[in-house]
Formats: structure tokens, C-alpha cells, sequence
DNA sequence: AGCACGCCGACT
DNA sequence: GTCGGCGTGCTC
């Protein structure tokens, strides 16, 4: 045992363990729980954060901290106590929490940024006599000189373009003191020269009041809770949230926004700018410096509204009275990549910490949620009816079963939608038609002996896009020129099958050849802001006809939108993962939100070969309800979440046979964790309800020249859940020839 | 994660 | 005899 003045700190390393460090006595005074700190680490520095103060260790000799690098705790200590929740839940480390607390901006250190502003010094001698000073032996000064005689004050940037000089120059002509030198900060204002303007509350419905009372209510309690918004599109949800955080504003608190990253846009922002003065936003596209600007604003209490994308949910602010999730089921909130975390559920954790309210809202709640208010964990408030009493557009069927190609191939479009969209268009209307599958063709075959082009590299087919004339593999972005022969028999004839936007798009500016369209996918938005662009176009009435994949059943409303096209419905649906049906189901809702948004009304057609599938059937009569209590009977069924808790282990390497051992061994540790030596199960646990599946092999098993098995362990509960996973928790996740990811609630288990 | 140590194969 | 492969283990 070693006693002194120590700190625990916690770094960025696979391992969930802290570092004591000493405390020399100059530092004594800076050290403090939340700051980060430069420290020795076998033979390099690396920066920690500083969790923890001790008198006491059971290390024998302690290192000396470095450097303090904060003046005041970057993190406070409720952060630091979700973050060690974020660790124990996920399974990841604490210092990798940590590390996603902090935008990289932040990390860098990148603050005000100076440039120098250079100006001629008015007293004294004229330009004139100082070239003739100069002379002829400094022709880069006299270009200075000529070039600042011209404009009077220019910045070095600009001044280094218009008369190529290096700042020696500069500095030459200061020393003479011809010119001055100032130092200026130079600020990247998120918003320059836009001003919003001031709306107030919007005359709500009733059904609105009643959940703004709610919410408020929750909110003046100041105690942590979760309010379920359950609301069709339309139903002006965006205006409880407003009123809502208006009231957290009233009594002093401040309010984080999480809104999916593509709902983002510039209209979004507008809402919340136009209501409240100090608002901040945190987003990707935003400059580094606009991003070091907005989070340091936040961290010195100049904002009482946060709004961004899933990482906001660590916004710095204190005194959090309310966290609002929009599109609380959306997967965008769930990290793909480690740690592997639900800010909608890190929204609750933070919350109760906070003693905040959080609102999830939604059309579509996630089965998670809804369930939680079944069992009365969360309140719910719903808005039935659009704002105006607007019906819901009516949505029709079509059994696209019935629908073929005089024998031979699938028709991709059916009559009656087409006839539909002529309709529609003659009246100067416009269509949105969803296919959820970029690229030309989806399929590539030999006409001869059946080949079926895979990528080199992992085990998908290919996708062959026209534009770019190559096949390109949607897994790993390889791309390939396109075969001209057979690879396998060196017959000549290919065969492309099935449809993506880009044959669509082809297929119906050939029926439709005077009418605009406009595709939208990933690959016509590459830039940044082409997507807001193709919006604001179809607003706008340039475009009659958009066609895109996922993204465009998102946005704005359109009220000139009167028919939505679903080209499949299938794609999702026969998933074999278990939240197919529901993603299928919220995804035919959020579109058919798109359209009957004005007096023109509206219509949905969706064409599918599984009519009867109950995920279409109820979209189809926008009943959730009723689909909510179906799909909680199957996952009652199989006892899959929010019955039963998963996890997802996934193997990885070069050689398929080291992975397959590998997923053993961890199978093996995970039974011996859940088996008991008595015979009996991990908490008297039936069966059923806590075991582990596989290892198999993933349902894509070789990707980028990786083999990837994986395994899946069910648990009547997280406790139980985590409880299994301890016992691997100190694999190792990063050995040569296997690696291993821990995926804790998985979205999906593809 | 890095970065050592250490133990075997194939080279000047 | 050395150079260099990567498996193993530790870092306050
Ligand atoms: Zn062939
Ligand atoms: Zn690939």
C-alpha cells in the first residue's frame, strides 16, 4: 500500500481498468475530477481523464502526472457517471466512452483561430518614399508595399495571394516599421447574416394541449421520467416539443434536441431558432471551428437549447430539464461502431441523473418503447388526428403476384400504378416513388450456365451501376469493370436482373418522357448539400416525379405530393432478422406520411408479393396499435427483445477455420457462464429464456476477405445479460488472427 | 492500443 | 552466427 495524493484516470485503451497516478505537490490545486491530464504510459505520454481522487494505492510506485490540460472539469461528473454506465452496458471501455464524449474538434484543442491584418502605418512617410528606401533590393516588400497602397488593410492570406510574399516579408517590413501587424480573431459564425424570425407558440390543438400540459408538468416536477409522444405525421408533434422546452427555458433549465442526422436541415434548425434566442446545433456538417464554437458556447452555458444528431446526447450542458428523441425509433440512433450505443437509451440514463424528462416521439414507436408504456415504466400521450383533422392518405395494395410480364420476368411497375401516376401528373400533381436498392441492376448472372457474380472479397453479389460503368459491391465499395464474358464459362451473354433507382429511373423517364424526374439515392447525393438542394427543387415544383431510395421518406411535407409509390414493399420484410417486420412496418407509415397533407388528399400504393403480411396489412390501415400488440405476441413467442435481452458476438479474420474455433471457445466460456455447476441455469432461468445461438456463421460470411462468424446470447435480462458476457469480457477483442465485437441490444442481427 | 521481450526459421 | 517473423504480456 502506497498513501499520498493520488488521481485515477482512465485512458483511452481496450481495457476497463484505471491508472493511479501521483499528484505532485504543484498540481495539487489543478487535479480535479473531470479534467483531462497528460500522463506517462510505459515509455510514451498519453492524455487521460482524471474519474477519481485517492490517498491510497496498492500500486507500489506511482508515476507523476505530466500536465494538467483544463482549467475547468471538461466533464462533469454526471457525465462521467453515464459514461461508466455506457462502459458496464455496452461492454465497452470506460476510456472509449469517454473518448465519444468529446467531438474531435474539442480534442484537438481547436479554439479561436487568429489571422494576421496587416496595415500601412499612416504617420510618418508615404508609400512612395519607403520603396525608395527599399530600393530595388527587396522586390517582394515593394509588391507588399504596392499591393497595401492599393487597399489599405488586407489579411496576410489574402495579401500572400495577391502579391506571393512569404511572411518574412512581412515581418522585414514591420521591423522597418512601415507596416503593422494585428493579431485578429477571426470567427466562422454558424449563422452569419441570417436572422430568424421570432415566431411564438402556434395555436395548438386539443390534443396537443393535453401533452404539453403532461410534459410540463413532468417538467416543473423535476424528476426523471419518460413520456412516450405518439403521433401520425402531421400531428404536430414539433410544436409540443417547442412549447415544451419553452416552459424548461422559463424555469431555468435547458433542453437537448436529438433528431435524426437527414432530418437536420436547414427548415428544422429554422424551428427551433425562430422560437428561442440562445440555440445551439451539433452537426456534421458543420467546420471544425463552427463545431469547436457551437460545443465550447454550450460548455460556457450560452445555449439553452441543443439541437443535433445522436452524438448531441453529450452535449456539456448543465441543468438539463428535458431531452426530446424525434423519431425515437429510428436506428440512426444506435452507433455502429464501438461503443455500440442507443442515444435514446443513453437519453434516459442521462436523464435520470439530470432528474430530467425525456419525450420520445413518435409515429411509429419502437416495440422497446411501446412496450414500456404498456407496463407503465413510460407515460404516453398520442395525437390521433393531423392538425386541421387532414385524413390519413388511403393506402392500397397490389399483390404484385398477379402482375406478370407475359410469362416471362416481373413487371416492376403494375398497371394500376401507373395509371395512377398519369392521373396524378395530368393533373400537375406530383408522385414520390420509393425503392429501397440503389444501382442499375442488383443481379448479375450468366445466361448460359447460371454464374453469379460475387465480389472477390466478401459473399454478396454484385450490383451493377450503369452510370458509372462498373460493379460495385455494396459491402466494400470494391468496384470492377463489368464483365463482357462469362468469368466461369466465357460465354458472352450476361444478364442483369432485378431493378435499383438507377433501371427505374431509366424504366420511367421512358413512360413518362414529359415529365421531370429526380433521382435520389446515395449515389446521386454525393455533395453535401445536393439532398437539401433536390428537396427544395421538388418544392418548388421543378421536379413532377422523385424517386429515391430510404432517404425520401424522410423531409419535410410536400403538399403537392398526392400519390406515393412503393416499388417494394419486400425488401426489408424478408430479412430473416427479427425487427424485419417492424422496420418494414414504420417504414411504409413514415412514407405514406409524405403525401394527403393539404386538400388535395392523397394516395399510397404499395406493391408487393406479400400482400397478406401483417407488417403491410396494418401500414396499410395505419393501425400501430394493432400492429404493435401483434408483433409483441411473436416476440413474446420467441422471447426476443423487449421480452428477452440480446447480445451479438462477432468473430472475424482471415482464416476461416482460426474464426470458427475462436466463436467455439467463446461459446463454450458464454454456456459455462450460464451453466451452473449444480446443472441448473444462470438465475434458475428456464430454457428458453437465456442461452446462446450458434456459433454459426453470419449471415454475410466473408466481407473485405474476412470470415465472420457470430453468436447470439439471449437473457431473460440485461443484468443476466451482462452478467454472461463478463465471462469474455477480457478476450482478447484485437489478437492477430480473430477479432471479436460485443454488440449489446443490437439493432439487428445481420 | 502500443511497445517491449522472447523464441524459432532462413539468410549474409 | 545474425535478422526478423509475430505470439504474449504489461502498462499506474
Ligand atoms: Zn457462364
Ligand atoms: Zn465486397
Amino acid at each position: 500500500m502506497t498513501y499520498g495524493k493520488f488521481a485515477e484516470v482512465v485512458l483511452d485503451i481496450p481495457l476497463n481498468k484505471k491508472f493511479h497516478y501521483n499528484i505532485p505537490p504543484s498540481f495539487v490545486n489543478q487535479v480535479e475530477i473531470g479534467k483531462r491530464v497528460k500522463v506517462p504510459f510505459g515509455r510514451r505520454t498519453v492524455v487521460g481523464y482524471c474519474v477519481g481522487l485517492t490517498n491510497i494505492s496498492d500500486v507500489k510506485t506511482l508515476k507523476d502526472i505530466i500536465h494538467v490540460i483544463d482549467t475547468t472539469p471538461i466533464l462533469s461528473s454526471k457525465m462521467l457517471a453515464v459514461a461508466e454506465w455506457m462502459a458496464n452496458f455496452y461492454f465497452c471501455g470506460l476510456g472509449e466512452a469517454l473518448e465519444s464524449f468529446l467531438p474531435s474538434v474539442v480534442k484537438k484543442g481547436i479554439k479561436s483561430r487568429t489571422i494576421n491584418v496587416i496595415r500601412l502605418c499612416k504617420d510618418g512617410i508615404s508609400v512612395k518614399e519607403m520603396i525608395f528606401t527599399i530600393k530595388k533590393r527587396a522586390p517582394i516588400q515593394v509588391r507588399v508595399l504596392e499591393a497595401l497602397a492599393e487597399v489599405g488593410e488586407i489579411t496576410f492570406p489574402e495579401l500572400a495571394d495577391i502579391s506571393k510574399c512569404k511572411m518574412d516579408s512581412v515581418n522585414r517590413l514591420r521591423d522597418r516599421g512601415f507596416i503593422t501587424l494585428d493579431k485578429v480573431e477571426v470567427s466562422d459564425p454558424l449563422f452569419a447574416g441570417k436572422h430568424f424570425k421570432k415566431t411564438s407558440h402556434f395555436s395548438s390543438t386539443e390534443e396537443q394541449e393535453v401533452a404539453i400540459r403532461l410534459i410540463k408538468r413532468k417538467v416543473r416536477e423535476r424528476k426523471h421520467s419518460v413520456v412516450l409522444l405518439k403521433g401520425v405525421t402531421g400531428s404536430g408533434k414539433t410544436e409540443v416539443y417547442l412549447q415544451a422546452i419553452s416552459e424548461v427555458i422559463t424555469l431555468g433549465m435547458k433542453a437537448i434536441v436529438l433528431v435524426p442526422e437527414i432530418s437536420l436541415t436547414p427548415q428544422t434548425i429554422e424551428r427551433f431558432k425562430s422560437r428561442f434566442d440562445r440555440v445551439a446545433v451539433l452537426h456534421s456538417s458543420l467546420t471544425e471551428r463552427q463545431r469547436s464554437d457551437q460545443w465550447w458556447d454550450i460548455k460556457s452555458g450560452n445555449a439553452d437549447v441543443v439541437v443535433g444528431a445522436r452524438s448531441a446526447i453529450f452535449a456539456p450542458l448543465e441543468d438539463v430539464g428535458l431531452i426530446v428523441i424525434d423519431e425515437e425509433h429510428e436506428n440512426t440512433f444506435k452507433q455502429d461502431t464501438s461503443p455500440r450505443y442507443n442515444a435514446r437509451d443513453v437519453s434516459v440514463v442521462r436523464a435520470a441523473y439530470e432528474n430530467a424528462v425525456v419525450v420520445l416521439g413518435s409515429a411509429t414507436p419502437s416495440l422497446e418503447s411501446f412496450y414500456n408504456t404498456e407496463i407503465g415504466k413510460y407515460e404516453c400521450v398520442t395525437l390521433k388526428n393531423r392538425v386541421g383533422h387532414k385524413p390519413l392518405p388511403r393506402v392500397e395494395v397490389i399483390d404484385m403476384r398477379r402482375e406478370i410480364f407475359g410469362g416471362k420476368g416481373q413487371k416492376p411497375i403494375s398497371d394500376y400504378l401507373e395509371l395512377s401516376m398519369k392521373k396524378c401528373l395530368s393533373k400537375k400533381e406530383q408522385v414520390l416513388l420509393l425503392l429501397n436498392r440503389r444501382g442499375f441492376s442488383p443481379f448479375i448472372s450468366c445466361r448460359r450456365c447460371g454464374f453469379v457474380l460475387k465480389c472477390k472479397r466478401c459473399d454478396i453479389s454484385l450490383t451493377y451501376h450503369k452510370k458509372k460503368d462498373a460493379v460495385i459491391c455494396h459491402y466494400c465499395f470494391a468496384e470492377e469493370p463489368v464483365p463482357r464474358e462469362c468469368p466461369d464459362c466465357c460465354s458472352p451473354g450476361i444478364r442483369f436482373t432485378g431493378f435499383g433507382t438507377e433501371r427505374m429511373e431509366e424504366l420511367i423517364r421512358a413512360r413518362f418522357p414529359q415529365y421531370n424526374l429526380l433521382r435520389m439515392d446515395s449515389d446521386t447525393m454525393r455533395g453535401r448539400d445536393s439532398h437539401e438542394k433536390a428537396l427544395s427543387a421538388f418544392r418548388r415544383g421543378d421536379i413532377d416525379i422523385l424517386l429515391g431510395t430510404q432517404m425520401i421518406a424522410k423531409g419535410l411535407d410536400f403538399p403537392n405530393v398526392t400519390l406515393v409509390g412503393v416499388l417494394s414493399a419486400d425488401t426489408i420484410v424478408n430479412l430473416p432478422d427479427f425487427r424485419a417486420s417492424e422496420k418494414t412496418f414504420q417504414l411504409l407509415c413514415q412514407v405514406a406520411g409524405r403525401t394527403g397533407r393539404s386538400a388535395k388528399g392523397g394516395k399510397v400504393i404499395v406493391q408487393t408479393y406479400n400482400p397478406e403480411h401483417y407488417s403491410i396489412t396494418y401500414a396499410a390501415t395505419h393501425d400501430y396499435d394493432g400492429f404493435a400488440k401483434k408483433e409483441l405476441e411473436y416476440r413474446k413467442q420467441l422471447y426476443y427483445p423487449p421480452y428477452g435481452r440480446l447480445a451479438r458476438v462477432v468473430l472475424r479474420g482471415k482464416k476461416d477455420l482460426d474464426v470458427k474455433e475462436k466463436a467455439s471457445d467463446i461459446a463454450e466460456k458464454l454456456m459455462n457462464a450460464i451453466k451452473l455447476s449444480d446443472g441448473s441455469l444462470l438465475a434458475g432461468l428456464r430454457k428458453d429464456k437465456v442461452g446462446v445461438l450458434g456459433p454459426a456463421p453470419a449471415p454475410i460470411v466473408r466481407v473485405k476477405d474476412n470470415y465472420r462468424w457470430h453468436l447470439i446470447v439471449k437473457a431473460d435480462s440485461f443484468k443476466n445479460l451482462h452478467t454472461i458476457l463478463k465471462s469474455i469480457e477480457n478476450e482478447n477483442r484485437n489478437s492477430k488472427k480473430v477479432q471479436m465485437m460485443i454488440d449489446v441490444d443490437p439493432y439487428m442481427l445481420l
